[in-house]
DNA sequence: CGTTCAACCTGGGCGC
DNA sequence: TGCGCCCAGGTTGAAC
């Protein structure tokens, strides 16, 4: 599910809870395998409870929870996890809750119902080992196309599945990667060392476009509701999709109809036409 | 270096 | 209704 607007969205709705205490932290019975969890549900209900909540931050698709003791909770959604802080669309998907009190009584619920997201409990030295500037690329919200050019320039591989490289560029997934290569007007084929300095300028303009007007609209919601705002409502940038999901649907540029391949065993969605390869 | 496949999970949608 | 199949916003590790 979710990619940096998603991810973006959870953190800024999550921030209400900055200021209040953790005063317990919850794992609910489940018919379902636990998600992963780094060191153990133990050890993170050991160090966040009685900790005050400093700030929250994002790192590429992960949120981060920072504690009066300087660790951290880092959380991962993956394909289908969601931060709420109201009532869950099931009970049983809810895999952890933090209930907390203070500057505003809350309950951070996380919910997943596939599962595959996970949730970490890092002390400031582990989180800059394991997420910093060497582990992960810049991000994709602040890009040019200077950086861009530096960092894919002379790959053979083509932009779209490039794009999606976290180690690279951290943010953009399978979605956005579509949307921003359509506004753009460049072929996902396109290999990288094949794209000139100008065209670098327009697909980073476009990333910063696509991506600031998504959080803005508080995200995606797919069909199947695998996304949804920490207040529990749907995003609103599914509105806007020119190409993603809508294989066979005229391009909204030109009129042709949109096309779907596979790239790297994802859908890649693009117009024939308007992207010039 | 680049690509492909299988796993990790659950659930929705579709054809039969 | 049920079954089998394909699909899904992510990531990892192994194999070629």
């Amino acid at each position: 599910m979710p990619e940096l607007p998603e991810v973006e969205a959870m953190r800024r709705g999550i921030t209400l809870a900055v200021g209040s205490t953790i005063r317990s932290a919850k794992q609910p019975k489940s018919r379902y395998r636990p998600i992963r969890i780094d060191p153990s549900w133990e050890g993170v209900e050991y160090g966040v409870v009685g900790r005050r909540i400093e700030r929250v931050e994002r790192i590429g698709k992960r949120v981060l929870i920072g504690l009066s003791s300087n660790d951290w909770l880092v959380i991962q959604p993956k394909m289908a996890g969601m931060l709420l802080a109201g009532d869950p669309p099931t009970p049983e998907h809810v895999r952890w809750q933090l209930h907390c009190q203070g500057a505003s009584d809350c309950t951070i619920t996380y919910w997943d119902r596939r599962g595959l997201g996970t949730l970490a409990f890092w002390s400031d030295r582990q989180l800059k080992e394991r997420l910093g500037p060497d582990a992960i690329g810049p991000d994709a919200l602040g890009i040019d196309g200077e950086r861009l050019r530096t960092i894919f320039g002379e790959l053979k591989r083509p932009i779209k599945p490039a794009l999606m490289d976290q180690v690279k560029l951290a943010g953009v997934g399978n979605l956005y990667a579509s949307e921003i290569l359509f506004r753009c007007g460049i072929s996902p084929r396109r290999r990288c060392n094949r794209i000139g300095k100008r065209a670098w300028e327009a697909i980073a303009t476009s990333t910063r476009a696509i991506l600031l007007d998504a959080i803005e609209q508080g995200g995606s919601t797919l069909r199947d509701g695998t996304y949804l705002m920490v207040n529990g409502e749907s995003g609103g940038y599914q509105e806007a999709h020119q190409v993603y999901g809508r294989e066979g649907l005229p391009c909204p540029r030109c009129g042709t109809a949109v096309r779907r391949i596979v790239q790297a065993q994802r859908s890649t969605f693009f117009c024939p036409q308007c992207q010039v390869g």
